[in-house]
DNA sequence: CCCGTACCCGAGGCACCCCTCAAGTACGAT
DNA sequence: ATCGTACTTGAGGGGTGCCTCGGGTACGGG
């Protein structure tokens, strides 16, 4: 926990980074499921070095998503800023499916696709209650139909994140706008 | 084309028929990149006779998926005895649905996932042309909004299908019946 | 019943991936 | 400059899958 180790070599420390970053690159490309040897081979590392750094593939993506978790904090707190219940929940969902649909591991983290690591489910956990607290506050207002649930919500979400996942980028965002709309309460 | 070929031995047409329904099951839970391996496994014949019967992989999709596209044709003929264009568009939306997350090979066949044989891209086309047909109907009417382009419902529809394979049965239910309210026409 | 041949078998070559470990390298404290 | 050790290396064993091909099996016409 506390930073009492020693620090790494700087030959190791150089050789974490760069797994790390090749890490990132191939499992946003190919998902939590990406090839080890191809992220070593582009760490420019040799396998045995990748395992010595992170014995099993969990502790690779422990060590790599809580960073891109920053940006679902940030839209949370972009969407408390902002006054209307309801815009505060379509630029929620737009700022999340943007982020989603830039980045595989991401989406299979949230979606629980993988049997991860620990920082991951408490991630992901975090995420649902930033988004539970934007409905419920649009919920309160009436702005939301009383009969879409949360779950309702999430999984439209996650069916237009596996679409943009792979179309690449846009084809979510008309039907998100327009099945956004099929939310509205119309008392 | 013609049945100028002479008629299989009998082994061979039963190998064949337990390799189609063996195809079936692994295409049907794993996807149309499946194992041939596990195929040729379960059907109880060696791989040497898998290729015997279907060299490629592509000439064993295009003997399997045909007759599953008999479906949506039966659903195409149920939207056109429907008289209200509004319904005939949310019914064959709901029955296509409800078939592509049954069965993730004519999912992907659907969504061009696999660079399949000639008789997938046939099929694509047509429920595509289909689903165009329904959809014009419902657009005269003025049933549906005249800014949701063919492209956003079969996006829509895609997404929900992507989101079934993965969750199985009925999370999209829901969804889709909110989201379709988000495309009635409210002049 | 017999034989030609249509058909079946499965070992084996190739490719990819996971993970380990004994030997070698190079960092940095002294 | 030297040496202990933290770190790296890459071959190798085990697994799965694709596809081929030479030898064997059994069907069915005669």
């Amino acid at each position: 926990m506390c930073a009492m180790t020693r620090p790494l070599r700087r030959d190791a420390a150089r050789n974490r980074d760069h797994l790390l970053r090749a890490a990132a690159a191939v499992f946003t490309e190919q998902g939590l499921a990406g090839s080890l040897e191809e992220v070593a081979r582009r760490a420019g590392v040799s396998i045995g070095t990748l395992y010595n750094h992170f014995p099993t593939r969990d502790t690779l993506i422990d060590a790599l998503l809580p960073p891109r978790l920053a940006a679902v904090d940030g839209f949370a707190a972009e969407a408390a800023a902002e006054p209307d219940p309801w815009l505060a929940f379509t630029g929620f969902a737009t700022n999340l499916l943007s982020q989603l649909t830039k980045d595989r591991a991401l989406l299979e983290a949230f979606t629980g696709d993988h049997p991860a690591a620990a920082a991951l489910a408490d991630a992901c956990r975090h995420g649902m209650s930033h988004l539970s607290t934007v409905l419920t506050r649009a919920r309160q207002a009436g702005a939301i139909r009383p009969d879409a649930t949360d779950q309702d919500v999430v999984n439209l979400l996650w069916a237009l994140s596996l679409l943009g996942e792979t179309t690449g980028e846009g084809a979510w965002r008309q039907p998100l706008h327009f099945a956004l709309d099929g939310f509205v309460n119309r008392r």
